[in-house]
DNA sequence: GCCAACGTTGGC
DNA sequence: GCCAACGTTGGC
């Protein structure tokens, strides 16, 4: 069992679009470190969806992996915007995971106030430039978000 | 909207 | 294989 983050601007697609829907294939990621990453999720592990790119970024809820990674069709697909004109259908260049909504927050937990955290100081999350949009959380730095979530989840 | 940080591309 | 130029991400 692992534990990972998920980020998505919210105008794209929001955890209330994944409450909705129940479970979603994650397209579009466009970045091998965050596609690797995805090639080791399992089914059943945990992810907190975070939402970048908005007025309070931050952590909004959890959720976990229903399907281990398989060739993300957008990449095929010329009316996309995740269309990729130099990936091989027989080798397929993107993956995708299928995830399944767990549970929304009652309010967000903000990158500001995880950054004040001084247990969350090695976080990648939290370093200055960081832009990976698919990222591992220790078991250490989950449990210690979801003590603090749980004081308002 | 700005811009720092970072990843990718492509010429050499 | 280096690295400058370019494009993108994402906080502010």
């Amino acid at each position: 069992m692992a534990y990972w983050l998920m980020k998505s601007e919210p105008d794209a697609f929001s955890i209330d679009d994944l409450e909705k829907v129940d479970v979603e294939p994650w397209d579009g990621v466009r970045n091998y470190q965050a596609r690797n990453f995805m090639r080791q999720m399992q089914v059943g592990d945990h992810i907190f969806f975070y939402h970048s790119n908005t007025k309070v970024p931050g952590i909004v809820g959890v959720m976990t992996v229903a399907k281990a990674a398989y060739p993300d069709p957008t990449q095929f697909n010329p009316e996309s915007k995740y269309y990729d004109p130099k990936s091989d259908p027989d080798k397929p260049r993107w993956d995708l995971v299928e995830v399944k909504f767990g549970k929304k927050w009652q309010q967000v937990l903000s990158l500001q106030t995880l950054k004040n955290m001084p247990e969350l100081a090695n976080f990648k999350l939290v370093q200055k430039g960081n832009r990976l949009s698919v990222m591992p959380v220790s078991e250490q730095h989950w449990q210690t978000i979801m003590q603090v979530a749980s004081e308002f989840a």
